[in-house]
DNA sequence: TCTTGACATGGAGTGACTCCAGGTCGGTAC
DNA sequence: GTACCGACCTGGAGTCACTCCATGTCAAGA
């Protein structure tokens, strides 16, 4: 796959991707005879992984020591469920900060609302 | 209220009230005799506010938009509204992300415990 | 009077992109 | 065969939203 097919999928931009890999947040990815990146599924998979880690909050720093476990092998799957079992906490945290605000925004049209309607 | 009660309360951190307050986020803070902020009620609520928005991504340049266009007075409520509506589809869409990614990570869990339980 | 702690300022540094200038390559159009 | 095009490449500068730091002021307690 070309790079523009998997930023289609994943969501991510082309620039994100290319510093994705320049930052080690991703395997290296192979290249072409033309020095073109060249995706397998198992690379579109990844980013679109790290596309939804992203989009939820997990710093990078995270997201590379993930890699970095990844390439180590299936040794490291314990230290790699950890590290995700503690982004799902991050979620129930982002999931009550949705709430909280939607409460407020809640609160404030309805003032708004009063306002409007008292005129 | 002092600014580090203000700090607490919002979640805010003190130099991001002062760059709040710098770039124009919140109205201009009053001060006491010594130079030192001194926040009312008022400017703690809207500061607990906007530690609300930007949790939930919205952008300080609307942050900044918001924040004029309540110096403007009640004229500009129901553009005030417009903005927190749209804003209530972020959080729409953040929930998506948030379902998204919680689904993801169950099925990673899953082939880990298949992994790890079939050793 | 001396020290401590909370506050102030301006400016540099950081994380995570995002954009840009300038260059290569493979394919179609003339 | 060469002119052009679009998609790709690289290195580096720019941006956004903080975050940290050096330095300074000031009121209050020991």
């Amino acid at each position: 796959m070309r790079i523009s097919e998997v930023a289609a999928m994943s969501g991510l931009t082309i620039d994100t991707i290319r510093f994705y890999e320049k930052s080690g947040l991703c395997p290296a990815i192979d290249r072409d005879a033309g020095g073109k990146r060249e995706f397998s599924s198992e690379d579109a998979d990844w980013l679109c992984l790290l596309s939804s880690l992203r989009e939820t909050g997990m710093p990078t720093g995270e997201m590379r020591h993930f890699a970095e476990m990844y390439q180590v092998g299936d040794a490291t799957i314990p230290e790699r469920k950890q590290l995700l079992l503690e982004h799902s906490d991050r979620l129930k945290d982002r999931r009550a900060d949705l709430d909280q605000c939607e409460q407020l925004l809640a609160f404030k049209l309805a003032r708004y609302d009063k306002i409007l309607g008292g005129k």
